[in-house]
RNA sequence: UGGGGUGUGGUGUAAUUGGCAACACGACAGUUUCUGGUUCUGUUAUUAGGGGUUCGAUUCCCUUCACCCCAACCA
């Protein structure tokens, strides 16, 4: 663990809550919370902060956190999910043990059902779903009650067996909680407990003919435990007296075999210029707008992964939040300072040029023969950490710069190379602008300079100062890159805010693929996936597979470019 | 239409439960610097509105308003 994950944690609600039952030995002392993904997506930044939450919480106050897969539905779970899942959760950082299953509980599911069935708590229903639907009501109306609610109990348990055995056909019949169909809350209308799915399912096979719903499985598991906070977003709010009901009725039946758990909700992760919603990402691959699950444009931890977001910024960031209960969207600029701090610290220093500018110094030296001499200048890998030493790089008469780093009539307040003025390249010379080459068409096809050799190292020995220092490649040396430069996916701050369509504020320059960059020897020695710092530029990730490939994570911050916004 | 939830700067969270509204991001102005990066400093708020209780209210009471969630055999 380093420095920043040793700071306390923030004070939120739900981590109150814990201290008061901590105190009050509500549940013994324990503390135990869980994570409950459905195997039937990829995970995204908004499941992180959960991800934080749970786990962080459990090992603050020596509790752990299980990983449940949430696996009820077999429509649309599959077991890939679950290896990308577990794989995610390790690469953010966090241990699981073993994972657990809702589906390892089926069994002991039914025979609860069977339970509530004989105390007259539930019933099977054989009405359509439309028909079940309409009789639950609406906002303000009451529901009315289903002609099979009475039924008598010896009914109910057989026709629940025959659900199970598969004699009955799929929307034949389904299992419902025998509650309030006048309750002023919804969940509390005869909830469905059991329908019939006659799937196949990723971890029990064909066995089950039948699958319980998400408030049946999701509190008796938590239940079964032993968990003690029950985390889920806010959405579930009006599910929470079902969630209490249903272990209610266990807890008077004496079949707990841990203190009843509670469920807490809080308000989930939204992001400026983002979208999470599992339907969209989905949209954004099927329509070509990405290259997949992993696009470095994707808000998935797979993406941001390949994009070359460390994990720890990503808890840092979701620890930074806090938890509470105001649905909020946080800007994305605060996630990008947490990559900077982190990238900043451990990021080795590199020069490349994404957009090459040839420069001629006209007096550089050559030798007998005419050829240009070569030196080898030292570098220092990161200011911020003395111990990752120097390395040296080649310098001689051509070398490149970038496009941006030559005016030939600067603007005000412009402080790079311009015609007569001297400029520091980084490690290396001075040197001062004399002259350009433009094409037929006026553009500036070449830079000329001198050098001064008084100046090797990068400081004048007369102490005369220079207004900036640049970064430049050898042109007799450079190793050829692809750098791939992201900006927001969507350009809308709240994405679909103006039209209702969130496809409406994409931003058509998401990706540019520059292929001709130049970049100094150093960085032919690839590490697949590890990021380092492009001076003056931004953070690049190595592609995890190909070597010559850069991702741009997240630019420096940038006050020149803030100056030229400014001016319009 | 009924029920539930939430309102603190541009943004997100705090405020020892009634005592000078704090931290961070962003922005702006400086400082430092062989990265227009980093560092450091400063500026950036009548706590949704209106009443009340009190010496004193983000906090307690009343009221108005705004936004979010709920009528899947999804989670």
């Amino acid at each position: 663990m380093s420095a920043l994950d040793d700071r306390p944690a923030a004070a939120n609600f739900v981590r109150d809550l814990v201290i008061a039952d901590c105190e009050q030995g509500t549940f013994g002392g324990r503390v135990q919370t869980r994570f409950p993904p459905e195997p039937n997506g990829y995970l995204h930044i908004g499941h992180a902060k959960a991800i934080t939450v749970d786990f962080d919480l459990a090992a603050e106050f020596g509790g752990v956190c299980n990983l449940r897969f949430d696996d009820t539905n077999p429509d649309t779970e599959d077991a890939s999910y679950v290896k990308a899942i577990v794989d995610d959760i390790g690469w953010l950082g966090y241990e699981v043990a073993t994972p657990l299953y809702a589906s390892d509980y089926f069994l002991q599911l039914v025979d609860w059902a069977v339970l509530l069935i004989r105390q007259g708590k539930a019933y099977v229903d054989e009405q359509d779903g439309e028909t079940i639907s309409e009789q639950r009501g609406g906002y303000g109306n009451p529901g009315t009650e289903s002609p099979h609610r009475d039924r008598p109990i010896e009914e109910n348990l057989d026709l629940f067996a025959r659900m199970r055995a598969g004699e009955l056909d799929e929307g034949a019949a389904v299992l419902r909680a025998r509650i309030d169909m006048q309750h002023e809350n919804m969940q509390m209308r005869d909830p469905v407990m059991y329908r019939i799915r006659a799937r196949h399912h990723h971890r029990t096979g064909d066995g089950w003919k039948i699958y319980p719903t998400y408030d049946w499985a999701h509190g008796q598991s938590d239940a079964i435990e032993g968990i003690t906070h029950s985390l889920c977003t806010l959405e579930f709010d009006g599910h929470r007296p079902l969630y209490d009901w249903y272990l209610d009725q266990l807890a008077d039946a004496g079949v707990l075999p841990y203190e009843q758990p509670r469920q807490s909700e809080f308000a989930r992760l939204e992001l400026t210029h983002t979208v999470t919603s599992k339907r969209k990402l989905l949209q954004l691959i099927s329509d070509g707008v990405v290259d997949g699950w992993d696009d470095p444009r994707m808000p998935t931890l797979r993406g941001l992964r390949r994009r070359g977001y460390p994990a720890e910024s990503i808890r840092d960031f979701c620890r930074f939040i806090g938890v509470s209960r105001t649905n909020s969207r946080n800007e994305i600029e605060l996630l990008e300072s947490f990559v900077r701090t982190r990238l900043n610290a451990v990021a080795q220093r590199r020069m490349a040029v994404l957009r090459p500018l040839e420069v001629v110094i006209d007096n550089w030296p050559t030798d007998d023969s005419g050829v240009p001499l070569v030196e080898q200048v030292e570098l220092i890998n990161n200011p911020e950490n003395a111990d990752d030493g120097t390395r040296t790089a080649p310098f001689s008469g051509r070398f490149w710069i970038e496009q941006d780093d030559f005016k030939a009539e600067p603007p005000p307040k412009y402080y790079r190379l311009t015609p007569g003025r001297e400029v520091r390249l980084r490690g290396a010379f001075f040197v001062t602008c004399v002259g350009l080459d433009t094409d037929a068409d006026g553009n500036v096809e070449r830079v000329h300079v001198t050098y001064d050799p008084e100046t090797r190292g990068g400081n004048a020995s007369d102490g005369r100062k220079v207004k900036s220092t640049m970064h430049w490649v050898s042109a007799d040396h450079a190793v050829d890159v692809q750098v791939a430069l992201y900006e927001r996916l969507f350009s809308a701050e709240i994405p679909g805010e103006a039209t209702g369509d969130v496809f409406d504020d994409l931003n058509p320059n998401s990706r540019e693929l520059l292929e001709d960059c130049k970049a100094e020897p150093a960085l032919g020695d690839a590490t697949l996936g590890s990021v380092v710092q492009f001076e003056r530029l931004g953070y690049f990730a190595h592609d995890l597979h190909a070597p010559l490939l850069f991702h741009r994570t997240v630019g420096l911050r940038d006050e020149w470019a803030n100056i030229q916004k400014r001016k319009g």
